[in-house]
DNA sequence: CCTCAATGGTCTAAGACTAGCCCAATCGGT
DNA sequence: ACCGATTGGGCTAGTCTTAGACCATTGAGG
């Protein structure tokens, strides 16, 4: 709360591990996100070493730790690459309750307040945009594809939407911040069970959120995006205890 | 908007850049923000290094290099250290006009998004919880501060009284996101000249954001919060124009 | 079948970064 | 006047990381 406090939040260390763990946990962010779905592969090894500004061994190491550990399929030749084949694991709370030791109770409080003042913030600045016909199109069909997803595609579609609010607002940074306190509960968030109650009530929360970003009511995106997080954090707890 | 552009969004660099240049960065933003006040000096070499996840050598770098740059003055022996000299600059458009040519009118737009949809998020967060007696003493206080603040002080207690909302909220992430908003945008504020009318404005705003918070509500703390921070982009396109 | 383009696999030399140690300067206290 | 604690200054050996070149494998298409 004082100056202190300040201080060890700024004079944070520079970086999170070396060049290795960081690239791992990059990709892993990619898989469990959903933006490379499983099936299909990386960027080849030359082109992704260059986007993440690392160089090519770093990078190997990563994807050989990555497909030691189960989650990738690498294959030599032409159309080869690194595959996908991270599928989401079934839910579990014995999964969920090691998921919330191994971050920490102080963390995971951490994260999903982090989440929801990032999703709460770009929501209520793209309610307060003009859209154009394009933007209202994709936010549209985001929300119809999830609600039309098949259970093994749920989650990711789900992560979809909820990042597509972030990056229509056409900032970077912010869909960059939404997608790494996405990733933040992404684990959590996997090891609650998809029953069709939650569902039917993620559904219209989804709809609700849509509904007022569309009619432009930053406080209406607000309280609906509020809504759905804080429904989402309540099954959290509910599971845990 | 398309899946691509969220591969890009993932897919990122890892790296700012090397070692010294983030260390660097990240004591710039520390004095900058005002982290560490002109006058005052950074934490012992050896002990900043270990905060920070870096060697001696590489802050030691960063140190002359900040030193040369006529930010800090280090001093050998004991009650010695590297001692902050830096004063925020004299508000010029001129230099605003390069601050901006610089960072790139997108990068600009983004910075300003960000910053809205975070601080708005945070005091929103903020106004949501029970706050303690103490967390609202504190709020108090900064804002007391910043109001009879002298003129030398001001972009400092402004930045603590900022920074103070997303603290409270007990997120480091949130805490952390704020500063990083922040320090985008903190030499544009800068060039911003302080006319008493926008000093009297933005105590008005301070206070209504102030207001909804103890108040406990949050509709009213975004609108507080983006009329402040739009208030800020609007003074800034002016000295733009 | 052969060829070729795309892609992963491997090696090497150079540079970046670190840990640990000791030296040098400064200042308060005895 | 000295001592000791604190702090910046500097050196070295070893590890991590990179850039770039070259090799190996695969599969589509001629």
């Amino acid at each position: 709360m004082d100056e202190s406090a300040r201080l060890m939040t700024v004079l944070r260390p520079v970086r999170a591990g070396n060049a290795f763990e960081e690239t791992v946990e990059r990709l892993l962010q990619a898989i469990k996100l959903g933006v490379v779905p499983p099936g299909d592969k990386l960027p080849p090894e030359r082109e992704l070493a260059a986007r993440l500004g690392i160089s090519r061994v770093t990078l190997r190491e990563a994807i050989r730790a990555l497909s030691d550990a189960g989650y990738l399929d690498v294959r030599r030749g032409r159309y080869g690459g690194a595959f996908v084949t991270y599928a989401p694991p079934q839910p579990d709370a014995g999964d969920l309750r090691q998921a919330v030791a191994e971050m920490g109770s102080d963390d995971l409080s951490d994260a999903l307040t982090f989440r929801l003042a990032v999703e709460c913030g770009a929501a209520q600045v793209l309610a307060s945009s003009e859209l154009t016909e394009e933007q209202r199109a994709v936010l549209l069909r985001r929300l119809e594809e999830v609600n039309g997803a098949a259970i093994e595609d749920y989650r990711r579609l789900d992560t979809a939407f909820h990042l597509s609010i972030a990056e229509l607002t056409g900032s970077t940074l912010l869909a960059t911040t939404c997608a790494d306190a996405r990733s933040r509960v992404g684990d959590l968030l996997n090891a609650i069970p998809m029953l069709q109650v939650n569902l039917d009530h993620t559904a219209v929360q989804h709809r609700a959120i849509v509904d007022a970003i569309l009619s432009g009511d930053p406080d209406a995106a607000r309280r609906a995006v509020t809504e759905h997080l804080e429904a989402t954090a309540a099954l959290l707890r509910a599971f845990l205890s």
